[in-house]
DNA sequence: GTGGTCTAGACCACC
DNA sequence: GTGGTCTAGACCACG
C-alpha cells in the first residue's frame, strides 16, 4: 500500500504523508475509519515509530486526519479538503498556462495535452 | 534584474540559479553573451562569492551556461534548452491532468482555466 | 444526555465528566439526587465501565459528586461549587482584558462583545 | 526570556512555542529579526534541541515564524496573526458571556470585572 | 496496544 | 554554525 523509496530525495516521513494523503484523497479510505497504528506500520515499513509518527501529525496538520490518543488516528471528512485540492491543481494548470504562453507555446498544444492524458487516465480505471 | 528573497526558503543559489535560467530562457540574454561575472554579481547582491559560484555551477550543469576559465560565464545555446522545458511544461500538464481525472475535475474545467489564464498572460505582454 | 464524539481529541472520560459537571452546574439534577450507575451508562452509551468510573473520580476529585460504596453516585451539594465556578469565570474575563489590553484592543470592544453574546444567549432560554 | 515549568502538564515544546508566540505577537522582537537557534536555545534551557525544533515547527504551523534553511529562524510579519488573536480572544469572551448568562450571572458583574482588569494592566505599563 | 512526548546521538544540506 | 531528518530507546496517558 506504501512504498518507501530510499532514493527520493523526500525524506521519509513526507513520502508516507504524501501517498496516505494521496489515497485518502482518492477515497481509499472511509470517513472515520481507522488507519493504521503508529507501530503496525512503523514494523511493516521497517521503519522507526517517530518517522511514522511525525507523518501522521503532517497529516493532522494539513486536516487528512484526526487522532484520539489511546485509540489511533482516523481519516477526516475529506469534503472539504478534496475541494482544496482541486482549486489547488487548477491553479497550477493556470500557472502553467502562463508560463506557456511566455515560452511561446500555443494554447492548442496545452489543451491537447491536457485532453490526451485526461483520458488515458480515464481508461485505465 | 536579480531579486533576493531572505524569506524564501529555498537556498539563495537556488533563487539565483533558478532566476537566471528564467531570464535564460525567455531570451533576455544573446546565445554566447557573456554573464556577470562571480564578483560583480556577489557585490552587487550583497551575497558571499561562493553562492554566486555555485549558482553558475548549477546553470552550467542544466546546460544554460557554458564556463570559460579566466574569461567568465556566457550563455549556452538556448534552443534545445527551450525545446527541452516546453517538453517539460507539457508533461507536467499531463500529470495534472490525469490527476484531475483522478479527482472527478471535468476536463472542461481545467482546458477553460488553461484558456483564462494563457490569455491574461498574454495580455500583459 | 450525554453525546460521546469520537472526533474529538479530548479522552472519553473528560466529555463524560465535563457533560456531567454541566449538568449539575445548571441544576438538571436535584442536590443528592442518584446519578446513573456506571453500568448503566457504560451499556447506554457503549463503552468501557472503566471508563465511566473514572470519569465518576473525576467529578468526585472536583466535589460534584458524591459516592457511596455499594449504593452509587450522588450530586454533590452544588452550592459552593458554583461560587467557584463563578469565580473561575470571571478570572478568565480578567485574564482576557488584560491580555485584551496588552493587544490594543479597546474596553468597549471587549464589553460590547460580552453584552451581544450574553444577551443571545438569555434568548435561547 | 523564557521559562520551562517541569510541573506544568503541558509539553516542553509547547510551553516554549507558546512563549515565544506571546513574545512575538506583544512585539517583542521585530519582524524579520532572527530569533535564537535551536542549539543555543537548547543549551541556554537545558534541554534537546530535538524539543526546541519541534517547538520551532509549531510556531511555523502557526505562521509566527519562518525559517531558512542554514540560516536560522525568524520572526514572520504580526500583522495578519495579531488580526487573528484579536478575534479568537473576542471569541473567548463571548463564549464566557454566554456560559455566564446560563449561570445566572450579571451581565454589570462581567463587564465590571473586564474593566477592572483592562485598566489595572493599562497601569502596569 | 494506542498515540504523545522527550532524550541522546548521529548525519546531511546549506551558508 | 544553521536547520532538517532519522534512529534507538524510554516513559506516560488512555482505553
Amino acid at each position: 500500500m506504501i512504498h518507501i523509496d530510499y532514493k527520493d530525495s523526500r525524506p521519509l516521513y513526507e513520502q508516507i504523508s504524501d501517498r496516505l494523503g494521496e489515497l485518502i484523497l482518492h477515497g481509499a479510505f472511509e470517513p472515520d475509519s481507522q488507519l493504521p497504528s503508529v507501530r503496525s506500520l512503523a514494523v511493516e515499513l521497517a521503519i522507526n515509530p517517530n518517522t511514522i509518527q511525525k507523518a501522521y501529525t503532517d497529516l493532522e496538520r494539513k486536516g487528512f486526519v484526526y487522532s484520539v490518543k489511546g485509540r489511533g488516528n482516523f481519516v477526516a471528512d475529506t469534503l472539504k479538503i478534496k475541494e482544496e485540492k482541486i482549486n489547488d491543481l487548477l491553479k497550477q494548470v493556470r500557472l502553467l498556462s502562463m508560463e506557456a504562453a511566455g515560452l511561446g507555446i500555443g494554447l492548442d498544444d496545452i489543451q491537447q495535452a491536457a485532453e490526451a492524458a485526461y483520458q488515458s487516465a480515464g481508461e485505465s480505471l
